[in-house]
RNA sequence: GCCGGCAUAGCUCAACGGUAGAGCAACGGUUUUGUAAACCGUAGGUUGUAGGUUCGAUUCCUAUUGCCGGCUCCA
């Protein structure tokens, strides 16, 4: 058998099983749920009653696990034979976990993996499609290691029992081990909470609540760039920019179907008197956006009608679910709608799907594309759902766009694509869509008047390019872990005067300078040594110049420059080093 | 919401039944520096909150809030 990539994930379900045989000979109680590999190891679903896994366990079961690789056991594939009589045995050692499984596939021709020593005892067995490796000495003792404990539902559904999750992972050598677990060590540094607080960037605040974010000056600042990028880029692209308020009577979300398919994740306003209407804190924009649009009548010249907004909404959620600026329940979507005739729809999808590529392009991060289409229960017409999926499709393979397709998984009023990026701990997290609606032109009854008289219903697109800002910049913030590109760096160039008595004037002088150019400034003139002003600006601010001055600059009207991650770049005028940054914020180069 | 863990100074952490300690940051002073951490000193905490056990609780117990790892959900 090949050692490589795509027969990793083998090595790693087998792994699994040892796992499981190593907690069964630990805990004879344990019982077996789910054991698959992932994309970056596997893990083993166990119930225990009477016992939850600390630690010290992990470590323990680890050791098993090595002392049973020892034994240089095989793996072998037996078919099951009497499905009933498999599943009664199973019941009767209590792997009932096991038993439903084996059931759901009793027509798959179901197969269980035996685990033998070279006498061909076998020591552990598995119900499994596999494959596996031959044996066990595929997988080696200082090449596996167990990460983590967590809870997880049997079969991902909350009504079901909660059993206890061993995350882990196995790697062909152990080189291969050690370079993944540095990676997660790195990747933890540049977790956008830790660098939150390091950077001073946000913070969120027990007195206000959950996931909702306090953008703290040199955050806000990035988020200032953002903004100006995304509104010139807007008008640029032919979108009109409006505001909108932050609650709203009951009625619009009745109107709109909030109050019936959201309301789980909705804020009421609290009312004093009986007689007080009810308000409720807008969880989307799309009610308003229709609003003005209906606050006029429309004609098929007057669309496609883009209208975008930097609109701020409030989504409750499940306490467990919060985190960092990625998940929180105050956000501002960087939200458009676009109003358009069928005839139009491709077009519009293109140009948003433009959008999108040239946004991430700017900022050099990848994403992945799916494709959502049809479920089961939809509303609108099937002909427009047909229409909007194959012009979703079209705009895509138009371009050569790799995407997945989520057969079914769209929602109930129209279909979407989604645009993917990874942050530092390989998580996905949604940040452009683009959605079809079928739903809300239907209940709020919007209308156009076609070339030929006659009034009819405009498509209607949802679409975010960022997703969420404060998603956003966590997503940024692991990006570039913490050092942003000049054109964002919340201090942009830090002057750094050798000798405060001597320098002070032409160091000022440096200083006002750039700030009159827009430059975002910082004169260093603290009582501190040179060394250690340089590598505070450098390394723990992450100011991506630090410019020394002294008595040869002074004389010379020039800065000695030194640059983040790289040293010192050499000597400029005043006014070159001015135009070299001016350039490189204009090109917002990374 | 559920399972598990955690909560000590602005930050990172120590002490774990007997009057709470360090480094960094802050503040004061000395130093005025030629390229990624100068020196000395000062101040800072009802140990997340509320109960309980105890002669005595940061330490043990209960509840609660928040955070972390997941499940579920999702921008």
């Amino acid at each position: 058998m090949e050692k490589n990539n795509e027969t990793l994930h083998i090595l790693r379900h087998s792994a699994s099983h040892i796992m499981a045989q190593a907690v069964q000979s630990l805990f004879p109680h344990a019982k077996l749920a789910i054991g698959p590999a992932t994309d970056s190891g596997f893990y083993y679903d166990f119930d225990l009653d009477e016992h939850t896994f600390t630690q010290e366990d992990l470590v323990k079961i680890e050791e098993k696990m090595k002392e049973i690789l020892k034994q240089n056991l095989s793996f072998e594939k037996v078919l099951v034979e009497d499905v009933d009589a498999k599943v009664a045995e199973f019941k009767s050692q209590g792997e009932i976990y096991k038993a439903e499984l084996l059931e759901e596939h009793r027509n798959d021709a179901p197969t269980l993996y035996l685990t033998k020593d070279k006498d061909g005892n076998v020591l552990f067995n598995d119900l499994c499609a596999g494959p596996h490796v031959p044996n066990t000495s595929y997988i080696k003792g200082n090449a596996i290691k167990l990460l983590k404990i967590a809870g997880a539902y049997w079969r991902g559904n909350e009504k079901n029992k909660m059993l206890q999750r061993i995350y882990a992972t196995a790697f062909w050598n152990k080189e291969d081990l050690e370079n993944y677990l540095h990676l997660l060590e790195e990747a933890e540094k540049r977790d956008h909470r830790k660098l939150g607080t390091q950077l001073d960037l946000f913070s969120v605040r027990e007195e206000i609540g959950g996931g909702l974010v306090l953008w703290h000056p040199n955050l806000a600042t990035v988020r200032e760039e953002i903004e100006n990028y995304w509104r010139t880029e807007h008008r640029k692209r032919g979108y009109v920019i409006v505001n909108t308020p932050q609650i709203a009577k009951s009625k619009l979300w009745e109107i709109s179907g909030h109050i019936d398919h959201y309301r789980e994740n909705m804020f009421f306003i609290q009312k004093e008197n009986e007689d007080d209407e009810q308000y409720i804190v807008k969880p989307m924009n799309c009610p308003f956006h229709i609003l003005i649009y209906q606050s006029n009548r429309h004609s098929y010249r007057s669309l496609p009608l883009r209208m975008a907004e930097l609109g701020t909404v409030y989504r409750k959620e499940k306490s467990g679910a919060l985190s960092g600026l990625t998940r929180v329940q105050g956000f501002t979507q960087d939200d458009a709608h676009i109003f358009c005739t069928p005839e139009q729809l491709v077009d519009e999808i293109n140009g948003v799907i433009d959008f999108v590529a040239d946004t991430m392009k700017i900022f050099n991060m990848e994403f992945e594309v799916e494709l959502s289409t049809r479920p089961e229960s939809y509303v609108g017409k099937l002909e427009n759902w047909e229409l909007a999926e194959a012009g979703l499709k079209e705009a895509m393979d138009k371009r050569g766009m790799q995407y997945d397709i989520n057969e079914g998984d769209g929602a109930f009023y129209g279909p979407k694509i989604d645009f993917k990026v990874k942050d530092a701990l390989g998580r996905t997290w949604q940040c452009a869509t683009i959605q079809l609606d079928f739903n809300l032109p239907e209940r709020f009854d919007i209308k156009y008047q076609d070339k030929d008289g006659q009034l009819k219903t405009p498509v209607m697109l949802h679409r975010v390019i960022f997703g969420s800002m404060e998603r956003f910049h966590g997503i940024l913030i692991e990006h570039f872990a913490g050092a942003f590109p000049t054109w964002l760096a919340p201090t942009q160039v830090s002057v750094v005067p050798i000798s405060n008595e001597k320098h002070a004037d032409f160091a000022e002088k440096v200083y006002k300078k750039l700030r009159e150019n827009g430059i975002r400034t910082y004169l260093d003139d603290r009582s501190e040594s040179m060394n250690y002003r340089i590598r505070e600006n450098l390394q723990d601010k992450k100011v991506p110049y630090v410019l020394v001055v002294g008595d040869k600059e002074q004389e010379a009207n020039s800065v000695a420059i030194r640059q983040r991650g790289v040293g010192q770049i050499g000597t400029k005028s005043v006014d070159e080093f001015l135009d070299m940054i001016l350039e490189e914020i204009k090109t917002r180069k990374c």
